[in-house]
DNA sequence: AGAAATATGACGCCCCTA
DNA sequence: TAGGGGCGTCATATTTCT
């Protein structure tokens, strides 16, 4: 315990104290500063730092034929480039494939041909009416006694596992009895894949001959429910059977392509039953727990998601996977094209950044920020030196930096990044969630969960010439209204915009901008996704006239990486609500392609 | 004085990459 | 095989606002 005994290569600093800093003579590093980005503008050396080429060859190939290119091309482009660096490689194979008329083939989701036999539309009666609506509305007077029980138990947290898994059974549309019989038959273990599976095999041997539509007697929508349950069984329980493939995220993490790559000859096929309108973007981390990406793909029409890291698009890294039907080609970016390094966003840190920091690119941007006291003790530890601090305290203190997000504002002065930083950063007009009322607190809670505007309205880009006289727009999990500020930098006209926000601050934030841009369009919002039913999404869209495009990106809170407490997967408290996204866009699509 | 906002540190784990 | 990154949450202490 005694650092400032004898304490020799006490290779890294114990920043959670404030005692005294030993540092001796430091060990050599065998991890030299690696870069964090691949960058693409940063790769001017290929081929000094990775010496096993060969042995990676095949992987490469590999990693290639997986995005698409054909193996010749692949063969050829890393012939041409080493096989070092794989930025230089892509860039080769780009530059082949828009040369050549052909695209790359991969992209085309439905060509798994395993499952191909479920490709018909089950039709699941799912419960009742008020099947997907939740607590504390008018309609909880329709639940079972038991549900309510449950809901009432679930804010005190004192529910057991078996009633949770009852309960989020209930959410999905269930009703509480017929979860009970399934827990019953399938045992304490069984997933709720199993579960939904067995449910939906009771309700479809149960009611196989009650199937025709009757119209007259309530909306279909209620009743409609095109999960493919057999496939989805399939894919999401055999994780370790190599025939199914579960979503491995790209890398680079680019999608169909970004700005600086564009992919001009990339193109995929949609299965008929995901083709608008409406057009839909749905966004999440990419980093959630495995199987999470294919569940959430299988409930959207089997879309492969595109993941895609903003750091090709602004200054500060955000790995999201985003499932959309949006047309891929002719993509373009917004301008002013953002600054796309720290060094270019922030001029002044210039002076102060020193040479043994390479980071180029900020970490993702958080709910959280680095405390006073970490940064404080930074600096202390960096005076102790004239010149460069040895190498262990270098690589404490970057390590800090990365994981807090930290930049350089002064001689040995690191400091968390400003919310108007933070708002510049994601795209965002400065101020946008400043005022108001709106506490410091709120406003980096409110960016830590919001869009990075540039690289969503890339995506949106293509409805520009589409909608030359504006567009209807569900928006739900608004947050600060990145949708709407992406779709309006566009140029897009917001004719009706339908927001959907919890928080009252959030729905603030968004207001206001609405008013200060002067939108010639209304702004509806309402604070609860799972009060969306039927009946309301039906005035509403009587009311607006149809919706173009529903945006939305469900909480993550249980899905992200840093959470300790509750990592919970989509099962988890906020996170299940991705399936009133799925909900409310089955419903929309119910309802606007019903005969009128 | 009481309420609200802010500040701080403690808390794993999964999955990828090198 | 080791290392690092991640739209987080909670309880508690302290400061600032009303």
């Amino acid at each position: 315990m005694d650092k400032s005994a004898s304490g020799e290569d006490s290779g890294s600093i114990d920043w959670n104290t404030d005692d005294e800093l030993e540092i001796q003579e430091y060990t050599t590093f065998s991890s030299s500063l690696t870069l964090a980005t691949h960058g693409t503008e940063a790769s001017a050396g290929n081929g000094g730092e990775n010496s096993s080429a060969i042995v990676s060859d095949s992987k490469l190939v590999n990693h290639f034929v997986g995005m698409g290119f054909s193996e010749k091309l692949v063969l050829k482009a890393i012939e041409e480039n080493g096989g070092g660096d794989t930025d230089s490689i892509l860039n080769t194979l780009l530059t082949y494939s828009t040369l050549e008329e052909s695209p790359p083939q991969q992209l085309c989701v439905n060509s798994d041909p395993i499952f191909s036999d479920y490709d018909e539309n089950l039709l699941c009666d799912l419960s009742d009416m008020d099947g997907w609506s939740e607590n504390e509305t008018e309609d909880s007077t329709s639940l079972s006694e038991e549900h309510k029980r449950l809901l009432s138990l679930e804010s005190t947290g004192s529910l057991s596992e078996k009633e949770k898994m009852l309960l989020l059974l209930a959410k999905m549309g269930y009703t509480v009895e017929e979860c009970s019989i399934a827990m019953e038959r399938c045992g304490p273990e069984a997933s709720v894949v199993e579960l939904t599976d067995f449910i939906c095999a009771a309700q479809l041997s149960r009611e196989a001959d009650v199937y025709l539509p009757d119209d007259d007697l309530k909306p279909r929508y209620n009743g409609v429910c095109k999960i493919k349950k057999r496939k989805f069984f399939e894919i999401c329980k055999k994780k370790n059977d190599p025939e199914t493939e579960t979503i491995r995220l790209p890398n680079p993490m680019i999608g169909f392509g970004v700005p600086s790559l564009q992919l001009e000859s990339i193109s995929r096929s949609l299965p008929d039953s995901a083709i608008g309108p409406p057009f839909f973007y749905y966004e999440n981390v990419a980093l959630a727990p495995k199987g999470v990406w294919d569940t959430i793909s299988r409930f959207l029409n089997d879309i492969e998601p595109e993941f895609v890291d903003s750091k090709y698009f602004c200054a500060t890294a955000r790995k999201r996977g985003y499932v959309h039907n949006l047309p891929v080609q002719n993509r373009f970016p917004l301008v002013p094209l953002p600054p796309l390094t720290v060094q270019q966003a922030f001029p002044l840190s210039r002076k102060w950044w020193p040479q043994w920091d390479p980071r180029e690119k900020l970490n993702c941007i958080q709910t959280a920020i680095g405390s006073a006291k970490l940064t404080e003790r930074i600096r202390n530890a960096l005076e102790r030196f004239d010149g460069d601090p040895p190498t262990s305290v270098q690589k404490s203190v970057l390590d800090e930096c990365r994981k807090w997000n930290l930049v350089w504002v002064g001689r040995n002065k690191v400091a968390p990044l400003e919310p108007d930083e933070m708002e510049m950063l994601l795209g965002f007009p400065k101020n946008h969630t400043r005022g108001g009322g709106i506490s410091r607190t709120d406003r980096y809670k409110s960016l830590g969960n919001s869009f990075q505007v540039d690289t969503v309205a890339y995506h949106l880009s293509v409805l520009k010439d589409m909608f030359p006289d504006g567009i209807n727009l569900l928006s739900l999990f608004s947050g600060i209204g990145g949708a709407e500020v992406a779709l309006h930098r566009l140029g897009i006209k917001l004719k009706n915009v339908v927001s959907v926000e919890k928080s009252k601050v959030n729905r603030d934030i968004v207001r206001s901008w609405w008013e200060q841009t002067n939108q010639a369009g209304n702004l509806i919002d309402f604070d609860d996704v799972q009060a969306l039913d039927g009946e309301r999404l039906e005035e509403v869209i009587s009311y607006v006239g149809g919706f173009d495009l529903i945006v939305g990106g469900s909480p993550c809170n249980n899905l992200a990486g840093s959470n300790r407490v509750s990592r919970d997967g989509l099962e988890g408290k906020e996170s299940s609500l991705f399936y009133d996204y799925f909900r409310i866009l089955d419903l929309v699509k119910s309802i606007m392609h019903r005969p009128a």
